[in-house]
DNA sequence: GCTTGCCTTGACGTCGGCGTCAAGGCTTAC
DNA sequence: GTAAGCCTTGACGCCGACGTCAAGGCAAGC
C-alpha cells in the first residue's frame, strides 16, 4: 500500500502522513523507487493516532498509544504510558471545563445585567 | 501617559499596546516627539480588552466592547453588537463545553476498560 | 512518444497574539 | 559630555499541525 491509499483509507491525507514520518511517529518502509510502503497494521497505528487526534490530544500524546501497538499490545490503550495519558488527559480536561463553566457563568450574568432578555427563566438557572 | 505607563497601569506590555494599535483597537494620540498619548479612558478601554481577553474573547470580539466604550457609554457591554457577541460566545461555550464533557465521558469509559482503576467508584459517576 | 497520475524532497504560508532583537532618537540626571 | 532610560519603526521568531506550491522522477496506458 503507498501513502495515496493508505491516507484515503484513513481519511487524512499524505501531507498528514509524511508529517507524521517526520515526527518520528510513523515511520515507513521503502520499495525499491523510493516510494513510501505501509501494511495493514499501519493503519492501524493510523486509525489510533486519528482517533486520539479527534479527542483533543496533541501528537506527543498519541506516541504512547502507538509504540503500545507496536508492541504486539492489541489495543493501544492498555500499556501504562498509554494509561498515564488518559489520567492526565482527564485532569486537564476537568481543569478546562471547569475554567469555561466559570466564564460561561461569568457571561451569562453580565448578559443579564447588560439588558439581554434572560435565554429561559431569570431564575439563575445558567447551568442548565 | 505614554506607553509603558499605561502597560504597567494594566499590567501588560508595550509591545501589545502597539499590536492593539495596529489592528486599530486602540489608537494613540501622538506627542510633539512622536511619542503615544494616553489618558485615563484608554485605561478603561485596555482593561475592558483584557477582560475579554482572559474570558477567552479573541481580539475581534472585543472591539464592539471597545466601540461601545468610545461611543460614550458607561460600559462596553450594554450596545446590541456586545450583546450579540456575549449570545455568541454562550453557544460556542455552550457548544464546547458539550465536546469535552463527552469526549471526556469517553477517555473515562475507555480508561476503566483499560485496566486503569477507577478514581473513586465504578459507577459511572463521570460528570460529578 | 506522450500524457496522466502517482510519487519524491524542500521550502514557504497559515493562524493569533504577541516576544524579542536591531538600530536609532530624545530627554533627563549627573 | 555622556550614560540611563524612555521612546520609535521594522522585522523576524514562536507554537502546532499541517496546506500549498515548486521542480522533478517513475510507471502505465494510449
Amino acid at each position: 500500500m503507498r501513502i495515496g491509499e493508505l491516507a484515503a483509507r484513513a481519511g487524512t491525507t499524505t501531507r498528514t502522513l509524511r508529517y507524521y514520518e517526520s515526527r518520528g511517529l510513523l515511520p515507513a518502509r521503502r520499495g525499491d523507487n523510493g516510494h513510501r510502503t505501509y501494511d495493514e497494521s499501519d493503519l492501524t497505528l493510523l486509525r489510533q493516532i486519528r482517533t486520539l487526534q479527534d479527542f483533543g490530544f496533541d501528537l506527543e500524546e498519541t506516541r504512547p498509544f502507538v509504540e503500545c501497538l507496536r508492541a504486539g499490545h492489541p489495543a493501544g490503550d492498555t500499556c501504562p504510558a498509554s494509561i498515564a495519558v488518559y489520567r492526565r488527559k482527564l485532569a486537564e480536561l476537568d481543569e478546562l471545563i471547569g475554567q469555561l463553566q466559570a466564564v460561561r457563568a461569568e457571561i451569562g450574568v453580565r448578559l443579564a445585567g447588560a439588558g439581554g432578555e434572560p435565554p429561559l427563566c431569570e431564575l439563575g438557572g445558567q447551568q442548565l
